[in-house]
DNA sequence: CGTTCTCTTGAAATCACTCAATTTATGTGG
DNA sequence: CCACATAAATTGAGTGATTTCAAGAGAACG
């Protein structure tokens, strides 16, 4: 099987299991029509880089499904995630020539692509794109701003809650459940990975980890798959008001 | 004087210093028309705070002149400064009804505000100022990638080194000015302030800042007064590659 | 069954923080 | 103009949280 793959099958739009969140949310039938002319979709593996920060990037994409990360990384390979996809969010910037971040699969991915140069004038004549687009980046301005506070503020301890609780309350909107009581949920992300997200060294998430189970904080069976006994609990550990904003 | 002024004189947009680089930066004399209908000028003195993050906030506004700061806190006090506004710098969420942070005013400052429902209006009809937000947003959020990857992963050292180089090359974007060799500049933030903007305390702030000076990387005349003598020195002490982006 | 990758745990070192005292700059009222 | 008060900044000593370096356990895979 090939690491990448240029031509999955790419579904109608209409079918689209994403159509609702993503960029394209708003858009009418007749748009829909322009955009399904220049998409088409790519897969990646897990583990597989999806493009380099430097690099020429002629498209932008949605992720249909699998996660990819953002990082940043300094000369001497100390590296900061700056982002997290999951599917429906955008990658790629219209306008800009080059990628500005590293994107990396984590799990295998599907991508839904669009040319930059078409894009952008598909863009111009339709606005609910441009509306949405705008929606989706103050969201991530929210998201990116949120996590400024956690790098720069917070414990470990308290960084691996706010993780932890992340991924709790993101789990829970998938299965439209409110977030509280017992949560259970699986980690999407390695040791190293969760490190990079808050800005720490794995053996200190690993600490951290053991620490909040000693404590009774969160429940482990295997070393991804999460119990959460009191979610208010894991909110009080992780600095936050219990009131905290919403990661749909 | 009053601390808040409601009514100070508000010039007409084509008289207006941040014009070519605001919300409105791409709009024709007709749309120009439109916002200036609804737009009032307000000010604030040094030290008061603008808007408290959670409170109603039925506008958006333009930083006019001065400089304000974006923050967010826990609980128990820690802030973390997410932002800083300078003069064409947009603040305030279309469709959103309450403040996201707390913004205080550092420095006197003039304000191009916007009723929030007839700003959202003229946005449906005007697509040139969404655009032009959209992209402002997206250079928000490279900044805040770029801040995180300071926050997560750079030393003390590193952070006060990497403010100051900011700072200097907006600065001689101002002046028209590539950023090498000997700058000078002001700092516009106290040690307080630069603690909050780089996840450190302001005694950690105030020492490295005298270490660099000892070490000859920058020079001090007053407290405020910086002199590098040599750019590129200081942005191997920030960690970044020499040919970092540009904040004009 | 060995290799590899991920994760955990320990011990020592380091960086930044906390608490505390002092200096410098700025402003105010007598 | 001086004395005093206040705010901003510096500096020192001690502590503590996180990193670094190192070793080993557990799971996955050919």
């Amino acid at each position: 099987m090939p690491a990448e793959d240029v031509h999955p099958v790419a579904p109608q739009c209409g079918d689209c299991p994403i159509r609702h969140r993503a960029v394209c949310a708003r858009c009418e039938a007749d748009e829909l029509d322009l955009l399904e002319e220049s998409k088409y979709y790519r897969s990646f593996e897990a583990g597989q880089t999806v493009i380099w920060s430097g690099d020429r990037m002629d498209f932008v994409a949605s992720v249909v499904s699998g996660i990819a990360t953002l990082t940043q990384t300094l000369e001497d390979g100390r590296t900061q995630m700056v982002g997290l996809l999951l599917p429906s969010d955008f990658v790629g910037r219209p306008g800009r020539e080059t990628a500005a971040y590293n994107v990396t699969a984590t799990t295998d991915i599907v991508m839904c692509c669009f040319r930059k140069k078409p894009f952008e004038e598909i863009m111009l004549r339709t606005p609910h794109i441009a509306q949405r687009l705008l929606e989706m980046t103050l969201d991530e301005l929210d998201a990116a701003r949120e996590w400024m506070l956690l790098l720069g503020r917070k414990t470990a301890r308290e960084k691996i809650a706010s993780l932890l609780a992340i991924v709790a309350r993101r789990d829970a909107a998938i299965h439209l459940r409110y977030p509280e009581g017992t949560m259970t949920f699986d980690l999407p992300l390695t040791r190293e990975a969760m490190a990079d997200y808050l800005g720490l060294t794995l053996e200190t998430v690993s600490r951290q980890i053991s620490a909040l189970k000693r404590d009774g904080v969160i429940e482990l069976e295997g070393k991804r798959h999460v119990t959460v006994p009191d979610f208010d609990r894991l909110m009080s550990e992780a600095g936050d008001d219990s009131d905290g904003g919403f990661l749909p």
